[in-house]
Parts: C-alpha cells; sequence; structure tokens
DNA sequence: TTTTTTACTACCCTAATGTGTAGTTTTACG
DNA sequence: CGTAAAACTACACATTAGGGTAGTAAAAAA
C-alpha cells in the first residue's frame, strides 16, 4: 500500500488528485493539504511514502520543504509538481532531494504513473525537463578551444582543486615547482582567472574537474 | 525522415539494431559501424540526427567518441547503449554530450521508442539510470550539522570561490579583514578544509555554492 | 545576574601564491 | 636541416593566505 501526502495550494487541483489517487487500489491519500506547515504539523510526514509537492506555495514554498520533509523522513519520495520551468525551481527542487518534476498540466492517470514509477525507483519527469537536467551536465566549452586544457593542464588543475601546494604537485607529477607554475600560467590565462580558487570554481562549471 | 548511425562492436546486436529500425518507415540508418574510427572516417557524421553509441568500443571509447561527433554534428542526438552503469559511465557519457542513457538489453521497440522521444526532445533513460542522474543533484548534506555554513559563511565562501581577495570581500560585506578571516577559519573547519580551493571545491560539491 | 558563546577586531609571522622576466631543451613542422 | 612553438627550469619580488594568539562587545544561556 503506497501511503501518498499531497501539498497543493490550489483546492481545486488538489481534491482533484486526492480522488483521482484515492480511487486506486493500491494508493492511500494519507493527507492532502495546502500548505507545508500544515503538512508538517499534520505529523504523517514520516509515515508516509510518496509526497506529492507543489513549489509556488505560500509561507514556506516547495523547494524548502522538500528539504524540511527529507529531514524527517529521508525514505520518502518527493515528486514536485509545478508551472514554473525555470532554472531555479528544476535545479532548486532536485537538490532539495526531489525524485520527479511534473508539469502541473499532468492528467490523472499521469500521476498515477509517476508515482507507480517513482516507487519503482525511476524519476518521473516530463521529456523537457529530463532534456534540461542531462543538459546541465554537457560540457560546454567544446567550441571554446581557448578553453581546452591539455591533460597535463587537467590534471593539475584536480590538484590545484585538493588544495595541494606547488611544491607538492610537482613532486607528484616529476616537475619542478616552476614547471608546475609554467603550467599554471596557461591554465589561468585559458581559464580568464588570477587565483587557484577561480580557476578551480570555473572548473567545475565547465566540468574540466573530474568526477562528480 | 530520421537518419540514424549506430556504433556498436557487436556484430550480432549490431546487426540486429540495423534491422529492427530499418524496418520503421520513418528512419534509415545511414551506416553501422564497429567502431568511432570507422564513422568518422564514413563522413556521415555531419549528415545524421540520431547516434546510437556503445561505450566500450575497442581503440576510441565510446566516450571521446560523443564528444568528437558533437564537434563535428551539434545537432546530432547521440545515445548511449551500454552494459555498464557505474558513474564514469554514465557521467562520463553525459558530460560528452549524450541525450540518453539506455541498458544494452533493450527490445527494439524500447529502442525505436526511445529514439522517438529523443527526436522530440526527451532524454531516454532507464528508470534507474534517471534516478542515479537526479542523485547526483541531491544535497548530501542534510545530516551532518557541521557542515550547515550560515549565511555569512555561505556568501563569503561565494566571494572566495570568485577569487576576491580578503580586502575586497571585507569591503564588500562591510566587515574587517580580521572580521572576514574568523568566518573563514569556521568555513575551513566546518569543511575540514585548509584552503581556499579546497573549500571551493568542496562548497561545489555539497552544493553550498550558488547557481547552476 | 552571571556565565558562556558568538561575532567580531587586532597583530604577528611564515609559507604559499601570482606574476614578471629570461634562459634552455624538446617537439613539431615546413 | 632549420626554425618556430611548446615545454620546461630558474630567479626575483610583492602580495596574499593561513594560522596562532589575544582582547572586546553583544547576545544567548544558565
Amino acid at each position: 500500500m503506497i501511503k501518498i501526502i499531497i501539498v497543493e495550494d490550489n483546492n481545486f487541483a488538489r481534491t482533484a488528485w486526492e480522488t483521482a489517487l484515492s480511487a486506486e487500489s493500491n494508493f492511500v491519500v494519507l493527507g492532502a493539504y495546502s500548505s507545508c506547515e500544515e503538512a508538517l504539523d499534520s505529523g504523517l510526514i514520516k509515515k508516509c511514502n510518496v509526497i506529492l509537492l507543489d513549489i509556488g506555495l505560500p509561507g514556506i514554498s516547495g523547494i524548502e520543504g522538500a528539504e524540511l520533509f527529507r529531514r524527517i523522513n529521508e525514505k520518502a519520495l518527493i515528486i514536485m509538481i509545478s508551472i514554473k520551468d525555470d532554472d531555479k525551481s528544476i535545479f532548486g527542487s532536485l537538490q532539495s532531494g526531489a525524485v520527479g518534476y511534473l508539469h502541473k498540466s499532468v492528467s490523472p492517470e499521469e500521476l498515477i504513473d509517476a508515482i507507480n514509477l517513482a516507487i519503482k525507483g525511476g524519476s518521473p519527469m516530463t521529456p523537457q525537463i529530463a532534456r534540461r537536467v542531462l543538459k546541465s551536465f554537457h560540457k560546454y566549452n567544446l567550441g571554446h578551444s581557448e578553453e581546452n586544457l591539455t591533460d597535463k593542464e587537467t590534471t593539475i588543475l584536480n590538484l590545484l582543486a585538493e588544495g595541494k601546494s606547488y611544491k607538492k604537485i610537482a613532486d607528484e607529477i616529476f616537475l619542478s615547482v616552476d614547471g608546475v607554475k609554467y603550467h599554471i600560467r596557461s591554465i589561468y590565462e585559458k581559464l580568464h582567472v588570477h587565483s587557484r580558487a577561480e580557476a578551480v570554481n570555473k572548473g567545475q562549471k565547465l566540468r574540466i574537474l573530474s568526477k562528480w
């Protein structure tokens, strides 16, 4: 039995979803609230499996709410349902722990499918959102040849990110300290920065720095 | 008409996919190769819409290949098809420009659906991969209260990431230089680091640093 | 109210960083 | 082969960063 909580300030939508989901034999709607505050007060957060959460709520926003809910119940699967599709809404939601992101225009059937998918370990998203998410991973420096670091430069940048001193880096890659400096000069020039911290920051944004 | 290129070293799989896709009225397989090198030599990369790409290829790997293909044809939609599901394969593929990631066990029908989905602006992924991707966005410091920076600390960390000197930061937030240092000491302690670069690096990973 | 903690300010000192300039060796290329 | 670019090495120098220590005022806790 999948226990669901709905948090949505629009009465019409909230009621519609509640009705639709309640009709499913393996779903039970534990509660439907119009704000995160009410949902938190209910004490049911820790007992549910799935939380359907609107972003544009009065008081505590959906993004903040997701974080709070997750602190109470790490296991609960949070699915955001929003009319917004700006970066802040999407990525903010994902950061705060949502496992899915749907547009408010979802049909009841889609909503049911989404919940089932989430339970099965998937991440319900509209195709457009999925693409946005994946695109955020893409290196965006393919064109800018200036920003293409050599292998050695990339290695050094990673060591810089770990906070290693020039000396340590030099030892590690068998170069003189000034040899290391030589490459760092190029890195800074290519990335248009003047310090380690900026280089690391930019390196992350350009996805030059290894791993996730 | 959707023009497809297949790069897969397993003859059996390659032939099976080619046959299945060719049967679709709106698909045409421009070429099916057993290595990225062959695909690049064919000169057809720039003419296709979709590239199905294996990761574990001899010679140029799928990940490297994706990057090369994308340089030639930015518009081509690259869908990775792999038996691997480690972080390096998944996130490496996404970074190199893939818009989808499927498991090699896909059925012909799923493959056809995936291509159609990609064309429509979606991102074909198995539910498990999707969840992995979304999870990579989650803040993973909800528990570790030690790592929760105060607002001022977060502000300073962001300024540190921009490479600003203590002096500049001090001016910007109306504190003495030593006041700034005071907070930086706390930041370093909370993040368990000893330098700007490390702090920035960790700040990114913990998603403390602003924006995407 | 007293005590403790938090948020600063201040000073010192050493190591590390960023940058300029210059020389040498290796590699790539016509 | 000659030559230019790339890949180092070397030295100098001003600035910054990181960390130790200490003191003060305000806020929070006891």
